[in-house]
RNA sequence: GGAGGUGUGGCAGAGCGGCCGAAUGCACCUGUCUUGAAAACAGGAGUCCUGAAAGGGACCGGGGGUUCAAAUCCCUCCACCUCCGCCA
């Protein structure tokens, strides 16, 4: 939810966030209208209530003879306040639902359209040329024995997969050594859970325009979250935190699950767009003033990471159109993929300002013991996916895979991922 | 799955349907005293909404109900604890 203090003073840079977005710019003046009607309902209510409270005390005090009277009085006041507590939760439903209509406002600088409109901020590393024909993941990963996406499907039905042998090391490998950077800079190692409860998902802003990619669990009233993001922002939810000792920050571990629903025949084969992959995500709390800075340094160690797995790849800064409801910006991380010759995306680091946390209610002291909205903020150190990354750009001409030398002790210390076939 | 119990402010722990936003203790902050501290004494101290402010309203696990009036009565959900059963 956005600050009502900046949609108040300036609801035209509010406005100008729902345009760079091509979202409705009304719905800004839907909200003030909304706000505006709750806060005279609140003061009637309020008016009422504090009369028949005083009122009331009287009764109390009374002698039996004069009780009568008084208490037809008190029904008739009674009745006024519950009419007057009924326009007041009206108004503060429509709030709500106004309120969070509106996604968070854009950051300065964030480029305005949709998907197509990103800006490319870098590029990094050298794009290998290859003498040889170049093969696929699948193709590697196929004869390296490292995922089985034939039985994957027999099991569980597309886009689901095994990994086996190798390919299970790989991404144990790499999850392990994202847990190890996460853990040297201080972030806390967390496993979470996979099933969260309803209000946590809604909370993280993922049951608005992307709710279709959700699974959900109707008998148990539960979600299965797509990101440990989830609940990780949960997690301090409802909560007043100590930040005075600088930002809270969580490196969770957890499987992840996607609908994928609307991606037909997008990233068909192998393990590119899957419905269950592993991820080590990094979440941050910290305050508001510092939050554009935290979150330069995760894009920072999203590409220690990369450069780890040693990785041509370009950082691109995700347009406003294509930003999740909650994020004010988005650095995207995208790998060169040799098979297609394009880009694909291994990491994505959001600044969620104080969107997400206030639906979430987890706030911090300031320097007068104030508590204030915190701010979150989130970047992927690794996923399943880097593993496509990794075969096809260490790739060698026998269908062989050279190990990045950074991830060889979280493989035994091997150099070289041969063909089993 | 069955039976029972508990849920009050940072912690502990009182609380008769009206005088309870809530006793008391500890912890905490500020003064006095002291060279400084401790002790003692005095005072302060929750969160949210609303309001320019003064003030007003709400909050005793969450939600709903009864009542002129609910921390206190009723319903429901959630969490925790104990016992029995079952499964790992």
């Amino acid at each position: 939810m956005i600050d009502l203090k900046t949609l108040r003073d300036n609801p035209e840079a509010v406005r100008a966030s729902q345009l760079a977005r091509g979202e409705d710019p009304a719905l800004v003046d839907a909200l003030l209208a909304a706000d505006e009607r709750r806060r005279s309902t609140v003061a009637k209510a309020d008016n009422l209530r504090a009369e028949q409270k005083i009122f009331s005390k009287s009764i109390g005090r009374a002698t039996p003879e004069e009780r009568p009277a008084l208490l037809t009085r008190g029904k008739e006041m009674s009745a006024e306040v519950k009419a007057a507590e009924v326009e007041q939760n009206e108004a503060e439903v429509a709030f709500a639902a106004a309120h969070r209509r509106v996604p968070n406002i854009v950051q300065d600088g964030v480029p305005a359209g949709g998907e197509d409109d990103y800006e490319v901020l870098r590029e990094v590393g050298q794009i290998r040329e290859f003498d040889f024909e170049v093969r696929d993941h699948v193709e590697l990963g196929e004869g390296l024995g490292a995922f089985d996406t034939e039985r994957g499907a027999k099991v569980s039905g597309s886009r689901f997969y095994f990994l086996t042998g190798i390919g299970a090391q790989l991404q144990l490998g790499l999850l392990n050594m994202a847990a190890a950077q996460a853990m040297e800079h201080g972030f806390q190692l967390m496993i979470t859970p996979s099933l969260v409860r309803p209000e946590i998902m809604d909370g993280t802003g993922f049951l608005g325009a992307h709710a279709s990619e959700v699974y959900k669990l109707a008998d148990d009233d539960l979600y299965l979250v797509g990101t440990s993001e989830v609940p990780l922002a949960g997690y301090h939810s409802n909560e007043i935190l100590d930040l005075s000792s600088g930002p809270k920050r969580y490196a969770g571990w957890s499987s992840c699950y996607r609908r994928e629903a609307g991606s037909y025949g997008k990233d068909v084969r192998g393990i590119i767009r899957v419905h269950q992959f592993d991820k080590l995500e990094m979440f941050v709390y910290t305050t508001p003033d510092q939050a554009a800075e935290e979150h330069q340094r995760l894009l920072g160690w999203e590409e220690d990471m990369l450069a780890k797995v040693e990785l041509p790849y370009r950082i691109i800064d995700t347009a406003a159109g294509d930003l999740g409801s909650s994020a004010a910006r988005k650095f995207d991380c995208e790998a060169w993929l040799p098979s297609q010759s394009r880009y694909l995306e291994l990491t994505s680091t959001s600044n969620c300002t104080t969107f997400q946390a206030r639906r979430l209610n987890t706030r911090y002291r300031d320097a007068d013991g104030k508590p204030q909205t915190a701010a979150t903020l989130n970047g992927t150190l690794a996923t399943t996916r880097w593993i496509v990354a990794i075969l096809e750009n260490h790739q060698q001409p026998d269908g062989s895979v050279r190990v990045p030398e950074a991830l060889r002790p979280y493989l035994g210390g091997k150099d070289l991922l041969e063909p089993v076939k």
